[in-house]
DNA sequence: TTCCTTGCAAATCGTTTGCATAATG
DNA sequence: CATTATGCAAACGATTTGCAAGGAA
């Protein structure tokens, strides 16, 4: 259980706290590698596991199904773009209020929720209306 | 492109809607194979897809790695129980509200929100309270 | 020296897909 | 008959895990 120092893990962090995109694992992974050639996906995995379940990184679901990681763990959205796939921050107030709304008529403790917004991006707007018959991938 | 009838779809669609938790793709391979021992889960997916495109049946994603659905597809909310997993319709206002708000300082076209909410459902607790250390599975 | 971490590879899990066959319009 | 749908099994992509070897306290 004692948490012991390791640079693959530091690494990690450090690496993910100089994105304001979202990384998933893998981009963790291909990244960190250029520093350090051997490190290995499971690593990554566990690590990213570790420090969200630390608290010191956000774990980001969209549906996507990809998991979406954050060295940014003050309370914030997200907003995901259906035609691209990325996923970025949201500049709004705190909706916490909605946990007490929703546990108005529920027999049960509600502990907190999950919000995200979806659509087009401004950069994947603009190139629609260009030309470009582009067009990401979004599941 | 046009569509043709099937015995299994109609199966599908016709379990759907007589649960008001919401099975996974196995749950309805599990029933539906009951009255139909032979279809496949490869069919019951295809299928799931389908509806769900077709906008007859609704795909709920909560976080938790496992697509759920629901023959219930008007705008409603989820509540996750964070302890047995169970998915339940939760009463409460609409919130398209927040589209509006998170729109006004984003440079992109908001199309929409996803917003669901988790804790410790009324069984649980309730469960939790007695003594039964139990303890299901939510990820 | 204890025991947490790692690298590697194999294993899981949910879901998708290719293909030959069956069912529908 | 032209097509869409099915069953089966193999393929997939993301994530997890067992294990022997390496590194930190």
């Amino acid at each position: 259980m004692a948490l012991k120092h390791s640079r693959q893990r530091e690494m990690i962090k450090e690496f993910l706290m100089t994105r304001t995109d979202h990384p998933t694992a893998d981009i963790v992974y291909m990244n960190v590698r250029k520093q350090h050639p051997n490190i290995s996906l499971g690593t990554v995995y566990r690590n990213l596991t570790l420090l969200a379940d630390l608290g010191e990184i956000k774990r980001i679901r969209v549906g996507d199904g990809v998991d979406h990681f954050d060295a940014d763990t003050s309370p914030h959205y997200h907003f995901v773009c259906t035609e691209c796939g990325h996923v970025t921050d949201l500049q709004m107030k705190n909706l916490d209020e909605l946990v007490t709304l929703a546990g108005a008529n529920f027999d049960g403790q509600i502990a907190g929720h999950v919000t995200y917004f979806y659509g087009i991006c401004g950069d994947c707007g603009k190139a629609g209306r260009d030309a470009s018959p582009a067009g990401g991938a979004y599941h």
